[in-house]
DNA sequence: CTATCCCGCCAAGGC
DNA sequence: GCCTTGGCGGGATAG
């Protein structure tokens, strides 16, 4: 807590605050001087008098922690903070008669959990940049909110349970922010209507208030157990899917009671009608959860302390406030949520429980952290602690693997990045401060969806939403922003399509791992990388031609599956042009052989007919990190996009949505969609010079990737590739008309089960540049006449060397592989390959398509 | 007086 | 054995 801290908050003349009357200045700045020792001397004073000062015989402990201070340099330097406060504290007691010195001790109030939790999230923003680092070291904010580990502690064991935080090793935790509140609440509110919290309550309720208000707790204990399913004794710590193995082994504790307790607190307000729950039926409930036979008095009293250290860490968090209710015997304490509301079925909200745009293997996955979740919370009668579902060991090792990858790079804490509370304040300025800066937080998102809007990037919108609402959206998204760093990292990103329309054409960016991913797990589905631009023709199945689906195929969400994508394989016979040769072994991640393996391809999992099978399911399933992109009305993006879709991209951020990554290995991961800009260096592999005004008309969403850190960031390869392609599509980049031919690239491309060739190219040495483009064609004939699909991939590094070519009526397009790139080069610079496709040849391939489908 | 909850002891368990 | 973590309850303070 230093003078930095300060200069970044907006309470900087909090000097002024402690000119607010003596009397409270006095505690004020004590108050000051606790959490903020750095301060002007005259203004602090001793938070602890009576401890240890140098004069007072020593007492045991105080010998031993001398002894220990002198053992270990941390704790020394820790004591040392503290003895510098005591000495402080020796000196104004030296200057302070005894009355006045006592005045001058922070109040109760002022160390009260809750003000130190606001202090705590002041220091985090509610929704933080999940791509950012977003460590919290519990001895930094012990040390800066000048209070106990002990107290952080609670802290963090509050926000644990609701998944705010989540433990990442020893002495460290990763600040989510309010990311996962939502859904955290729906899967409470959910365990605890099967749990029957209801029921309990009620029961309680009824023999306090009814004919046996004076049993004891004992009998109570037994009615709730008798009369409540078995199953729900002994709820272990609700995980959110997706988090189950963040930190696991560093969890040591099997017993986090207070994480645990804290769950269930909430649980009860969110079954709650009104949701108002008193402190003395929350610890029943807890206790007769805890198989307390021998429930005494202090049990209770030592359950309500607990749930009035939750109670002040949820408050600060504004999900529950103060209140009493009224009763018979007096007034009762009580709190009542004023949180959001949760919706409890979780079926019911995909879009926030539920990825929208899963691959069907997720779909399995998702169901088993369902089931681990609900293995976590019906143990089946034994304790079981925080453990973890053995089918997902492996896979929390390689999460935690990458976990620490992305740790060991270089990071600063985000300690400064939302400003500190100047910690001299008084609490209620304090507790003031803090609101405000959630506020502000608040105000700071807001801004940046509007601006998102007015960079026309609107968001993929809502799976609630109609598909009309969509139609327009004439973009596409970058990989979602995996709300966990490591995962996003770590693995292939969720496929964020979107809106199709039918009368749009799109290309269809596969990230280079799905390419090979999608073609080795599905042989029918053969795509073809064209050289450096990878573009791989997908020839969309003739049957499918009437496609009113397109719009709507959003709405399908969770329910995609693989069995419609294979449906759609085989019986619309799905073709490709090419079939990239490469060895499954030595390409196909194990992640991916898995999914093959959960979902094979015969899956009975049929749909009928006349439930139209869609080009994005298709690619939901194949290429589950591919990304559309809109070909035509690039050049209306300016205006009309970005108005029409100014509501949706607002009702769509409005919402969290959460995504699984398809390719994670079944760890569902929730995304946050975020604007992002493309940086500039984006642009610079083809050594552009583009005004801001031009990227910002590209409507495309970066998210996830802070410009300062894509250099790290895998997903940022395909922003350069989008956003170059679109530049080349709105004809902002020259056309470069080259006959090239690809040999390089690793993979061969072979020319296969081409059956659509209509007429040979000019030029023979491209073949299979002809084949890819054939079946471009072809999807432009069989989507309403637009073309469709081309697959852009980045590989290469070769500059861009492609040409399209139009040959007589039979419309074949070229878009030639390009020559035969330095094999090393392969690896080294992936952004470089952007121009795989020449400038003008989209915009010209577009020309040209649409004057064939007149 | 009751309500509230700070405080820190001390044990569990990991390294 | 040290350290982190957190259960726990005494007892102080607020109302």
């Amino acid at each position: 807590m230093s003078t930095e801290d300060k200069e970044n908050q907006s309470f900087e003349p909090h000097e002024n605050t402690v000119k607010t009357p003596l009397k409270q200045s006095a505690t004020s700045n004590l108050f000051l001087a606790e959490i903020q020792p750095a301060a002007s001397c005259h203004l602090t004073t001793p938070p602890k008098p009576n401890e240890i000062s140098s004069g007072d015989p020593w007492t045991p402990t105080a010998n031993l922690k001398m002894l220990i201070s002198a053992a270990s340099p941390e704790i020394r330097s820790r004591e040392q903070g503290k003895k510098l406060l005591d000495s402080r504290s020796e000196i104004l007691e030296e200057h302070l008669s005894g009355d006045e010195y006592e005045k001058s001790q922070p109040s109760r109030k002022e160390k009260s959990l809750g003000l130190l939790c606001h202090k705590f999230l002041a220091r985090y923003p509610s929704y933080p940049n999940l791509s950012k680092n977003n460590e919290i070291c519990l001895d930094e904010v012990a040390d800066e909110l000048n209070v106990e580990r002990r107290r952080i502690y609670d802290i963090m064991n509050v926000l644990e349970s609701l998944h705010m935080v989540s433990r990442l090793a020893k002495n460290r935790y990763v600040w989510h922010g309010r990311h996962n509140l939502k859904r955290t609440l729906q899967i409470l509110k959910k365990v605890a209507e099967e749990n029957k919290y209801m029921q309990q309550i009620q029961l309680i309720k009824k023999r306090e208030c009814g004919e046996e208000p004076a049993r004891d707790n004992q009998r109570i204990d037994l009615m709730v157990k008798r009369d409540i399913p078995s199953n729900h004794m002994d709820i272990s710590f609700v995980e959110l899917p997706g988090m189950e193995f963040r930190g696991a082994s560093v969890n040591s504790r099997k017993d986090k009671s207070l994480r645990v307790m804290s769950q269930k607190f909430v649980m009860l307000f969110l079954i709650s009608i009104p949701q108002v729950v008193s402190l003395d039926i929350a610890a029943k409930i807890l206790i007769g959860e805890d198989h307390v036979e021998n429930l005494n008095k202090n049990k209770f009293k030592t359950k309500i302390r607990r749930l009035y250290d939750i109670a002040n860490v949820l408050s600060s968090l504004e999900l529950i406030e103060k209140v009493h209710v009224k009763e018979k015997k007096g007034r009762k304490p009580a709190f009542k949520w004023t949180g959001p509301d949760a919706f409890s079925d979780v079926h019911d909200t995909p879009s926030v429980l539920t990825p929208t745009t899963i691959a069907p293997a997720h779909l399995v996955e998702q169901k088993s952290s369902k089931e681990h979740c609900s293995k976590n919370l019906f143990p089946s009668r034994c304790k079981q602690g925080f453990t973890r579902h053995p089918s997902l060991i492996k896979l929390a090792k390689t999460t935690q693997s990458d976990c620490r990858k992305i740790r060991s790079a270089p990071s600063s804490p985000i300690r400064n990045n939302t400003g500190q509370i100047p910690s001299s304040f008084p609490s209620k300025m304090a507790q003031l401060a803090a609101i405000c800066k959630q506020q502000l937080d608040e105000q700071s998102r807001e801004f940046k969806k509007t601006k998102l809007k007015l960079v026309s990037s609107p968001l993929p919108c809502s799976l609630a939403l109609p598909p009309e609402s969509c139609l327009k959206s004439e973009t596409f998204l970058l990989p979602s922003c995996v709300e966990f760093l490591p995962l996003t990292h770590s693995s292939a990103s969720p496929p964020i399509l979107p809106h199709i329309h039918s009368n749009v054409s799109y290309a269809v960016y596969v990230h280079p791992s799905q390419m090979q991913l999608a073609t080795a797990c599905n042989p029918s589905f053969m795509m073809q990388p064209v050289s450096c631009a990878n573009v791989v023709g997908i020839k969309y199945p003739a049957e499918t031609s009437s496609k009113p689906a397109l719009g709507k195929m959003l709405t399908k969400g969770s329910d995609i599956s693989l069995g419609e994508s294979d449906t759609l394989a085989k019986d619309e016979g799905i073709r490709v042009a090419k079939k990239q040769e490469v060895s499954k072994d030595d390409c196909i991640p194990e992640k991916f052989l898995k999914r093959c393996q959960v979902v094979p391809a015969d899956s009975p999992i049929k749909k009928s007919k006349s439930e139209e099978v869609t080009l994005q399911d298709m690619l939901q399933t194949w290429i589950p990190s591919s990304y559309l992109i809109p070909l035509s009305q690039c050049t209306q993006l300016g205006n009309e996009t970005a108005d029409s879709n100014k509501g949706k991209s607002e009702m769509c951020l409005a919402e969290k949505k959460s995504y699984s990554s398809p390719a994670d290995g079944g760890i569902p991961v929730t995304s946050d969609f975020k604007a992002v800009n493309f940086p500039a260096f984006h642009i610079t592999p083809l050594n552009l010079t583009l005004p801001p005004s031009s990227v910002s008309t590209v409507p495309v969403v970066n998210h996830t990737v802070p410009d300062s850190e894509a250099h790290s960031n895998l997903m940022q390869a395909p922003s350069s590739s989008v956003l170059n392609f679109t530049l080349h599509h709105m004809g902002q980049i020259p056309t470069i008309r080259q006959m090239s031919s690809d040999p390089g690239l690793g993979s061969a491309h072979i020319h296969q089960g081409e059956e659509c060739v209509s007429s040979l190219p000019r030029n023979v040495d491209l073949k299979e540049g002809k084949a890819s483009l054939n079946v471009l064609l072809e999807h432009g004939h069989e989507l309403n006449g637009k073309p469709v699909l081309t697959v852009l991939s980045q590989q290469t590094t070769a500059p861009i060397t492609s040409r399209i070519s139009q040959e007589g009526n039979e419309n074949v397009f070229y878009i030639p592989s390009k020559p035969a790139p330095v094999p090393s080069s392969s690896s080294s610079a992936p952004e470089s390959n952007v121009d795989g496709i020449s400038q003008g040849t989209l915009l010209d391939l577009q020309r040209e398509l649409d004057a064939s489908t007149d």
